[in-house]
DNA sequence: CGTAGATAGTTGCAAATGCAACGATATGCT
DNA sequence: AGCATATCGTTGCATTTGCAACTATCTACG
């Protein structure tokens, strides 16, 4: 099979369409299942994986790829939602700590088998452990580079 | 280096996380540079691929992988730009042709060079073209699995 | 033919997003 | 200490998104 492609051009096209398609899939499986959407699984993921279940608003913000205005809101939802909790800090008047809650650890929980379950059929299933190794490999490079500046 | 996660989840994870970076560093490199977003990029791309630079709204909806309400208002912006056309069918009364018109040929080829530049310094440049080709054909058989269902 | 159901695309409305501006606090420099 | 500057997080506003409902047309089938 020739492609008159040349290969990154491609795998950048790919990614994009991998992308948009997955996360649509992704998404509709949460919806279905009357969970709420991935962004929320992310916040209770890190903040799950973090110390004490807790961070600062701005390093939650970079760790989940939003911007700050952004997740102000997204918190407001979980906190609505008893997810998390805004605490202050004691060191740092004009910030906060986002913490997860009982009822966070537990959604998380609850979402993971759903999500999981759906990377593996769309994802995971297509490809090699190897391939999966220089997906991650190449891709943590790009990005580790574009953020340092 | 020890990882604990196994690599397929890991390449999940991080492949998020880029798309998300470098997505944003592209759109700001586009509006820094007063062009429009993306979304329009693809649009205009995909048109001028087409034979006669003309597609159906729902195939160019499929192409992009945009929800078809979504295309409309998307569609209703490069139209009032001036960089696309909506034409009656012939066979289909339903129906319209998205066409690129001149202009779009031109923003097109305006716009490519910076997100060009973008793709080479946020992605290419980090990754070899084995691994595009591995990144390029692991994601391809995801994306046409996922599509056929 | 005529009707039932599918498909094309749009629209209304509620929710989410992106950007710039803002108040508050912290930091650095003289 | 005192002032300029940077950072933290939020807010207002305009734009974009997502979903369900809707109109119009097409297709299939009795």
């Amino acid at each position: 099979m020739i492609k008159n492609h040349d290969p990154k051009s491609h795998a950048w096209a790919v990614l994009l369409t991998a992308h948009a398609t997955l996360i649509g899939k992704i998404e509709a499986a949460l919806a279905e299942a009357k969970l709420p959407p991935l962004d929320w699984y992310d916040v209770l993921w890190e903040l799950e994986k973090a110390e004490d279940g807790k961070l600062r608003m701005h390093e939650l913000a970079r760790r989940i790829v939003l911007s700050r205005s952004n997740l102000t809101r997204l918190a407001d939802r979980l906190e609505n939602a008893r997810l998390i909790e805004r605490r202050d800090t004691l060191h740092d008047r004009r910030g906060y700590h986002c913490v997860i809650t009982r009822a966070g650890l537990a959604m998380r929980r609850k979402m993971w088998p759903v999500y999981k379950t759906e990377i593996e059929r769309l994802f995971s299933k297509h490809i090699s452990a190897d391939e999966a190794r220089t997906i991650g490999e190449a891709l943590a490079r790009a990005v580790k580079t574009a953020r340092e500046h």
